[in-house]
DNA sequence: TATAAAGTTTACGTTAACGTCAATATTTTA
DNA sequence: TAAAATATTGACGTTAACGTAAACTTTATA
């Protein structure tokens, strides 16, 4: 199996060792030791890169070692466990389909405020040429 | 025009007066004033809309201000201006698209978690059924 | 083998986004 | 008109998510 030093990770990821102690603290990744060195799993760099995607969708630390815990542990024998990881599933899935409805309103209205800036230039341009410079007094 | 109390705000936005001073200070709301009391408009209650679908989606207060502001205001006439603000534009709109994808395929991940769950939850149910409480010994 | 480079722990510092409390003013209701 | 409710301005407190600096150990390199 392969492995990683702190190093490996702050290059590939863009982060500092200080944020990765403290994702460890956290519990959202879980490096093994060298005698006092950490070293990185496949599996810590996957729980990374989903701490990461987390953070780009405003969850807080918290929320994501949650959310990362639901599919990082395969499925649950107990049934009350089951239905427990379900509701929480359901939970953040209107979550994200909220955000998902903002996203796209937002991105909608952006598009318009755009057109309006596009516009506004266009007409800028065709009065410019309505009036060349030829025609313009020479002061 | 319609105005509203700093109580219709709350009521309406579910948020607490120090949160809508807060957003006074950052700007990201205007509020008029009766003496000392504030005094909203509908201006504010759009932009203390758009400021919590930013929240929503995990940006600062400083973000959804530059972000709001863009389309607060009518479209610029200086050319350089609309330039500007067409990039700006283009930067929010590859972030949100980003986050977009990140949704798509955390939505994912979540299906199939779920479907390892219930297809769980299934096998336990079959096999409780092959060997119904009848052909148990008593004991 | 001296020395630089990389990693560790400990612990205090910082920033954003409010919470909370005190003191005071105003406004509404009994 | 007295009491209760609502609002305002400070100003300090809190929490999350790291930043930063010191003191030290281990590892790699000249």
């Amino acid at each position: 199996m392969k492995t990683f030093s702190i190093r490996d990770l702050r290059k590939e990821f863009g982060v500092t060792a200080r944020t990765l102690r403290h994702y460890e603290e956290k519990g959202l990744i879980n490096p093994k030791r060298q005698g006092v060195n950490r070293v990185f799993s496949e599996r810590d760099k996957v729980r990374l890169n989903l701490t990461i995607r987390g953070k780009r969708l405003g969850f807080s630390l918290e929320e994501i070692k949650e959310i990362i815990d639901m599919y990082d542990s395969s499925a649950p024998n107990d049934q009350s466990q089951i239905l427990h990881l379900c509701s929480k599933i359901e939970k953040y899935r209107t979550d994200l389909i909220n955000k998902m409805n903002d996203i796209t309103d937002t991105l909608k209205l952006m598009n318009e405020v755009e057109q309006d800036a596009l516009n506004t230039l266009a007409t800028d341009i065709d009065s410019a040429r309505a009036v060349p410079p030829s025609s313009l007094p020479l002061r």
